[in-house]
DNA sequence: ATTGGCACTCGATAGTCGGGAGTGCCAGTC
DNA sequence: GACTGGCACTCCCGACTATCGAGTGCCAAT
């Protein structure tokens, strides 16, 4: 129903309405654009693009501004990513040379995003759901307090201290290594919950204190699995939001509870669909379900400790996407890039 | 200078300004609090606290509002807290209840307070710079990949991926973690950097491969003391400043990059000075080299973990005081009495 | 299909004008 | 000397008005 060249019109509209943050009308085009037709015709083809609902005016007879669905034919259509300059890309290789670990690494990732976008940024760690138990440990603290770690062949750690019921002997400790050690090394970390679950219906087969303390250090483990099962998320920038205001209707409130409350953010970043580059957008009313109507989420997919995991960037609706899709898309090459040189996935 | 009645008038401008958040003149408080005076009188006293610089007027005749000074003076000469209902003590030890770790309960306890009080809660690690190194573990995860682990006789683990510049054989491994044990299990933390710093500087032994992963391994174990010297912070609640962005003149910029410079609060906890009870109150201007001028910060101590920490409040100066040091109070006394008994400190 | 022209809408800005809250001061009272 | 009632004054605030200008929709002409 819209021309091509209503098309270009709606591109130049986002363009400048991201720029200038004001609604923008059939002159600033024709004067902003060369379009080499007159004010008039832009005037007709904006009327069109509202009819489809694309763009809208605030008020009778003030400039446009483009919609949710706008935005959404803009990034689906006509917008190019705008390459990094060489000197971002330097920036952000230096920024994200020589990590400590995961963490440091996933750290300054988000750093990095939210310095070169000037959004808030958020990387999803790895999923460790595949992986398997490689080891468990124990180290005795002394009296009945023992700190249980469990390691997977994905080289993710946790550790947590127990509480035994009473003081173990050594031979005792060795024991109940051995037993939990049987029970999950070597498993998928679903496989071992599973496991545990299972000692955990079955009658305690009263074969005194090993056992008992078997199911308290049992527990734990299961525990320290349940983290591993859990997507998790790094994010930095919230700051930013305050320069924002304007661009939220009502306040950025529900942004910063989203951003507290990791696992809104969780869910939306996992139910997102990726195009075939791993980029994905998703823009106003679509996040109405997470209570963000008013901002918009762009991600791109990244690999690392085999298995696949995201770096996003949450911001107000009327953002900078071209710029923003690229700044994702060559972090995530680097992540995936420095997680795979240093052969964390096998 | 200013007369009893004067201090009074004062606590009666406090109370209402915080509950009303408008400036409050002369008829107000003689509305609203039975000072048996007319309001004549009160002016008179008002215009004496003005000199003093403990309120002033927005505006040539308008209501008056406190000063920092005056906040100053009311929290050490005039607050009374404000006890917690029953309702409120039963809902905070519920909510602390059989925390899975430290981490796990200094979150709860973040939260409990945030939800209590409507402002941003934090709280301060309780500092492992005393600690001891209790174990230093080495888990193989295959190839030239260790993870190596710390352990402090207070309970705090620390674990980190180590990527040796070749494979070990077990013996080597065996060799390596012989030596990194003596270097520093037993002592303090400090001392223990300390001791590996020493190691980096001499020259080589030329001992070959296991000197060479003793001192990478032992760069590893420096950088996990490192995190244990260093203090840390959770926080909850940065939602809620959205809700009061007109109680920060500017905006609420410099507190969201506060807590996500988790450094600068640290610094500003730091240096606050606890009364005989432990508690302590940084109000508006005495924040000014931190940047937050336009917040007040309430603190109290608690011991944990055989050392003490501070549990804090962030929020506008126009915060209501009394309930806030009566909310850390309370959350601070609660933790210490579980982190007591749970004998996390021996 | 495009264009120039034109009437119209409506937000933004500035100016004006009471009303009201609050003050400072003063003279008078206890 | 402390307190009080009275009063003139200041200044914020909201309502109202007028003007301006950007931008639109529509239409007749090309």
């Amino acid at each position: 129903m819209v021309s091509e060249r209503g098309l270009q019109v709606l591109r130049a509209i986002v363009q400048d309405y991201v720029d200038t943050n004001e609604p923008v009308g059939s002159k600033t085009i024709v004067d902003r654009h060369q379009f080499g037709v007159s004010a008039a015709t832009i005037r007709n083809d904006m009327a069109l693009l509202e009819d489809e609902e694309l763009i809208v005016a605030p008020h009778t007879s003030s400039g446009r501004v483009p919609t949710d669905k706008g935005y959404r034919v803009f990034v689906d259509h006509l917008a190019e990513l705008r390459p990094l300059s060489s000197a971002q890309r330097a920036a952000i290789s230096t920024f994200l040379a020589d990590p400590a670990d995961l963490d440091d690494l996933l750290m300054r990732t988000v750093r990095a995003l939210t310095q070169l976008t000037g959004q808030v940024a958020i990387v999803q760690y790895p999923s460790f759901a595949r992986a398997s138990v490689s080891h468990v440990e124990f180290v005795h603290l002394g009296g009945a307090r023992v700190v249980v770690i469990v390691v997977t062949d994905t080289g993710r750690v946790s550790q947590r201290v127990a509480f035994l019921p009473y003081e173990l002997t050594e031979t005792d400790a060795a024991a109940v290594k051995q037993a939990i050690a049987t029970l999950v090394t070597g498993k998928p970390v679903a496989d071992a919950a599973q496991a545990i679950a299972e000692l955990g219906a079955k009658p305690s087969a009263a074969s005194g204190t090993v056992d008992v303390a078997v199911r308290v250090v049992a527990r734990i483990v299961a525990e320290e699995l349940e983290d591993f099962r859990q997507d998790k998320l790094v994010m930095a920038g919230s700051a930013t939001l305050a320069r924002r205001e304007g661009d939220f209707r009502g306040s950025i409130y529900p942004l910063l509870e989203a951003i507290e409350e990791q696992v809104t953010l969780l869910r939306l970043m996992g139910e997102m669909v990726a195009d075939d580059k791993g980029l994905a957008a998703s823009i106003g009313r679509e996040n109405a379900d997470f209570g963000l109507a008013e901002a918009s989420v762009v991600t791109s997919d990244y690999d690392g400790a085999g298995s696949r995991a995201r770096v996003g960037l949450l911001g107000p609706m009327r953002m900078d996407y071209p710029t923003n899709l690229a700044a994702v898309r060559a972090v995530a090459h680097y992540l995936s890039r420095l997680l795979d040189e240093d052969d964390t996935s096998r």
